[in-house]
DNA sequence: GTTAGCACTCTTTTCTTTCGAGTGCTAATT
DNA sequence: AATTAGCACTCGAAAGAAAAGAGTGCTAAC
């Protein structure tokens, strides 16, 4: 059933005002946000029309309305006017998001740029990925150490320095980083196990065991490529929130999502656009009046993450979605071959040795 | 002037009790947990003389007793018994830190386990350090990319993918690197700029200007080698506790540990040893009823970091200071060298990298 | 030096009362 | 038929009053 244009109004009224107030709306507030020139006994039956609808809830008989998951769902998905980021702060994303040096911390700062900008906690959820090696590299430093650096097939470098209580030498690493680019390149890590067995069967030339230490090391990498990896960062910020003035409330959100929870929100998804989970549709118990905001961005390779935001039902959707959003098509650009900034490398070879702007 | 005996176990009772209950403590109490034989008037007249000595204070008139910082830093000196680590939380510190794989986690990782130990927020700086290269090392990988090794003073490898729109061969990257090895290896963050320009001007046979994009990556590096970092986690646990129910107290506190305030904790301090911070005499007015107990480790290289909890006054501070002293030993064996766990190859792994990916 | 006894203080808890925001209904108005 | 004014009613929040309780400090006796 439709609602009609004065229901849709009085129902944006009361969550726009809500959202701001945390407080239950009477009717004499919704005349005053939604600009109708109406009595309030007019707006009363409107509400108790919506009420018996399902779209607004009342706390207890003499309070004002508050909005149902179904009032939200239906503001979020028919009546909130998208707001468009402002200048400022987009240029602020693109700035910190480029700034961001060390891709390790890459989405741990986007979680903390994403709470600076809503004062929500942030949540960031790197996609799996099944990752083979496409390329080995040993370096020899002494007789008793070397480094072996693996480029791994999206891109990623990892490297491990070994030093060993025997000394060997340089042909010997030769002759090994020979074997693994001719063998071991492009070998899912569950393969690589047996090859390696197989490898040392063969009696590969290698006295001191050393392919034991690389594929170890290679399959160890691809192993925790293959999980995903959650950072939760803010949790203060729910602190200053009405909802969860009360420390419990406050305690259990935050220990889900520093724990294990966060793996169980949905991570497929309409790619590109931003989703919103609202109290009940989330899975957990603990988020029963929680919302979750989140936007999944291109993470290369044809896998996707997810950043978002948690807050109350009442959060300003429209907002956190736009910053969300913006915030995630940054990550898909740095994360899948374009630049964001200028201060990357794609400038830097021709403004070269520009360290003031990396200080 | 020297407290009698029996004074010395009252407060000694207090302060325990207090601990434990987060209550005033009155004078029935003392007898009970002290084990005295005496009769409360007795005591009361102790505890009026311990309040006037400074030890002790009154929330009001007809409440029972709670230690002052005063009180606090005497029992932590003189009357508290150390207690030693049970062998299963022995065990589980030196399992969980061996465990930490990548380098880059370990301070977090060993954050999180004192936080799960003590059920205090837990503080990790990592001591700022000058750095030079060790080692330059580029591999070549096809016409338009290689990769930086980098083999720092402090044994950790740094590396980059860099890809360029323009070709270049494998002599090239020869050439550069034995002049890297040449002129770069040793030299501090700050000596390196004026050098890199010294060596673009005398034309060093670069006509690309890859020299420019070498040693900015090392300038990065070694910059970001001597800032010290702080992590802060288990911000969640404080919710927890009576007295940080109102929720603006832990908001205010896990603010100023997540932003800047960890910084301005006092570095130095007793080698190895575990030092306590009681209420005023942090630096902070954010700390004005919190402590902070303070561990530092062996971080290799001369230079030593921080880990420790930050919780109400009124805290454990025996066991607090028994885990993170162990914890605290297991980093420095981690870091300067030895090997704290067997498992696996890990006897074999001095240091471990990070990955650096091109945009 | 120690203790029993007791009046006193101040917080905490509980119960009442008051206040007010907001409702739902009915009857009048347009 | 939709809108509105009017009004009694509900129920939480705030304010006030009373009672309970924990613990003290003091005094006088042991």
């Amino acid at each position: 059933m439709e609602l009609s244009e004065r229901k849709k109004k009085i129902l944006s009224a009361v969550v726009e005002e809500y959202i701001i107030s945390a407080e239950p709306v009477g009717s004499k507030t919704v005349l005053e946000r939604s600009g109708l020139d109406f009595s309030p006994a007019t707006v009363r039956s409107e509400l108790a029309a919506l009420e018996k609808a399902g779209y607004l809830e009342q706390p207890h008989t003499s309070a004002g309305r508050i909005p149902t998951s179904k009032g939200y769902r239906l503001y979020v998905n028919e009546l909130m006017t998208k707001k468009k980021l402002d200048g400022d702060e987009a240029e602020l994303i693109t700035r910190e998001l480029g700034s961001s040096r060390e891709p390790e911390k890459l989405m741990g700062d986007a979680g903390r740029l994403a709470t600076e900008l809503t004062s929500y906690p942030a949540l960031t959820i790197t996609a799996p990925r099944a990752l083979t090696v496409k390329r080995f590299e040993l370096i020899y430093l002494d007789p008793n150490s070397f480094i072996i650096v693996l480029l791994l097939s999206d891109n990623a470098v990892k490297n491990k320095l070994v030093r060993l209580p025997f000394s060997f030498d340089e042909s010997l690493l030769k002759r090994l980083s020979a074997v693994f680019n001719a063998s071991f390149t492009g070998v899912a890590e569950e393969d690589m196990t047996p090859l390696m067995l197989e490898s040392a069967e063969r009696g590969a030339n290698d006295p001191m065991g050393l392919t034991g230490v690389i594929a170890s090391f290679a399959i160890e990498s691809l192993k925790s490529a293959r999980e995903s990896e959650t950072v939760f960062s803010g949790g203060e910020s729910l602190l200053k929130l009405p909802e969860f003035r009360d420390s419990g409330k406050a305690h259990k959100l935050m220990s889900y999502f520093s724990g294990e929870g966060a793996q169980k929100l949905p991570v497929a998804g309409a790619d590109g656009d931003v989703r919103v989970l609202i109290g009940p549709e989330n899975i957990a118990e603990e988020l029963k009046d929680t919302s979750v905001v989140l936007a999944s961005y291109d993470a290369g390779d044809n896998t996707r993450g997810l950043i978002g935001v948690v807050g109350p039902t009442r959060m300003d959707y429209s907002k956190v979605a736009a910053k969300l959003s913006y915030i995630a098509d940054g990550l898909s650009r740095l994360l899948s071959g374009g630049m964001l900034s200028p201060s990357g490398f794609g400038k830097l070879m021709i403004s070269e040795g520009d360290d003031k702007r990396e200080g």
